[in-house]
DNA sequence: TTCCTATCTTGTAATGGTTACAAGATTGAA
DNA sequence: TTCAATCTTGTAACCATTACAAGATAGGAA
């Protein structure tokens, strides 16, 4: 069965094209597209596909753990595939945003569990310039 | 002189007293406050308080790296008052956000600093329960 | 101190991303 | 095959944020 409906029907969401394309489009393209981003993609192979659709779809499949939005900026809703734990390096001459996949394992995380909080999330956002800006600067000198 | 006539003065920035107040309650209220309430709150001594000065005093501040902005959630603005580094709590029911004093000192940082990229911030969002909303689960059974 | 310009504050109006809604289409269980 | 639940779509409404212009203020210069 293909893989993408296996991960809806495991979370016990109906079987659409529309949620299909989008599951498969954010697991092949892990750019952490915008709404209007995946929408202007995928539209190019179904015309009707509407604006809307995307915001719903987007909803439906983050309440079901498949996708989340990230907040690393607060000027758009980006878009990636649940995979595994993985943070994110937002660099800020290009606006790209790298996946970081390994783990931090940190000291802090182990302190506020002991402490009592129940920790269901943690995002590491990680800002400053990624190594292609900084050789262009230094290109350009 | 004034704390925050030095700050302001430092940034070069002109001394203003809505620009005193704000950051001056963002200080003393380390509550990560939206703009609805740092307006609210304010208005109460500055009746004439506008709230598009709110976003135009945060903005200048952020600027100025007084400030900073979390986007822990994408539904609002936060404001945070920039003290030393510290990372944050979002509990998903109350919907308080705690701050974490102590740094992560984390491997991924070195690594990818080491790998090239140039990191200039670092925010650590954890999310889930706190103590005081798990208590009352307890209390509730 | 006074003057003057750059900048700041304020209120209103415009913007535009997101959400609400209703009608028609689709899914999938019976 | 049927049918109710649900999904998709387009349009309209919403509302937080931003743009703008007029009047007020800050602070350096004389």
């Amino acid at each position: 069965m293909d893989r993408y409906v296996e991960l809806l029907k495991k979370k016990g969401l109906k079987i659409t094209p529309q949620r299909l394309e989008i599951l498969r489009y954010l697991d092949e393209n892990r750019i952490h597209p915008n709404i209007e981003r995946i929408h202007s993609d995928l539209k190019k192979d179904n015309p009707s596909l509407s604006k809307t659709t995307v915001y719903n779809v987007i909803d439906d499949l983050t309440k079901a753990d498949l996708l989340q939005i990230l907040t690393i900026n607060r000027f758009e809703i980006l878009c990636d595939f649940k995979a595994d734990p993985h943070h994110h390096f937002l660099c800020k001459e290009c606006k790209k945003v790298y996946d970081l996949d390994e783990d931090f394992n940190c000291h802090l995380l182990e302190k506020i569990r002991s402490e009592g909080y129940q920790v269901d999330e943690v995002h590491g956002y990680f800002k400053g310039t990624c190594r292609s800006c900084l050789n262009k600067r230094e290109g350009g000198k």
